[in-house]
DNA sequence: CGGAAACTACGAAGATTTTCGTTGACATCT
DNA sequence: AGATGTCAACGAAAATCTTCGTAGTTTCCG
């Protein structure tokens, strides 16, 4: 099990709220889970035990109710779903990735700057 | 079965295989298969199967080798899949995402003057 | 005609993902 | 102490996805 393995959808849901929360228990990402579709606690609990199997988080065991951590930062993650997705779906262009998220939404003349602003920074030396 | 599901990636990978050849037979699908992950052909024609089921692909059972053609175009499901990513991924920010897919690879020059005409086309009218 | 080849349909096994009940340990409150 | 509440572990059911063998039809060729 060297690799990191891709998170399933539920394991990825986990993951966003252990990035915005920072290390949480499990009833902390219970309480935190989105209330359109309510799921158990032992389910959140039993996605923890098998994400820690694959490497997805760590567990401290410290205390008597286990605090979970994300073992990948939120860019790395985003950055292979984004890979992924490129690679799967876009033929490896990342400019056709592009195209296709302006097109999707009506993308605010703020966030049109915003993309100009860091292909100026991609264009001088490498960022990040 | 009103909305058309998100399909998976075995399903996906047939998508591709249409979108690029057109209409296809099994036989056809199954020969454009990866050489790298091979499939029997029954296989390929229960993922048809199933797909038909969800509305992904069409049947036109005229002849003996029935033909598929995929429903939706290859720029609306990747638009929803992009969709989906930003949703569940980058809290509905596009800009995150373009931020992601450009820190992801080193994207060429030539990529990057792209997407800034892309950007120009954008913010005079619409575009598609 | 008769056998081989090509096709679809069906069902089912295997793998993975998602869900949660039950159990037993431990803690807290009265 | 005894009752109540919280917690992790485990196992297993349910759902979905992937894979393919087998059977039955139709088509083609010698």
């Amino acid at each position: 099990m060297a690799a990191k393995p891709k998170p399933t959808a539920a394991e990825l849901a986990i993951l966003q709220i252990l990035w915005q929360r920072g290390p949480s228990t499990v009833r902390d990402i219970h309480n935190d889970w989105d209330k359109d579709s309510p799921v158990g606690y032992t389910t959140v609990l039993k996605l923890l035990q098998i994400m820690t199997d694959k490497g997805l988080v760590e567990r401290d065991e410290t205390a008597r109710a286990h605090v979970y951590k994300a073992t990948s930062d939120r860019e790395q993650t985003q950055g292979h779903l984004v890979r992924d997705l490129v690679d799967r779906v876009f033929g490896g262009s990342a400019a056709q990735l592009v195209l296709r998220a302006l097109s999707e939404r009506k993308t605010s003349a703020r966030e049109i700057a915003e993309i100009r602003d860091m292909l100026d920074t991609f264009e001088k030396g490498k960022r990040k």
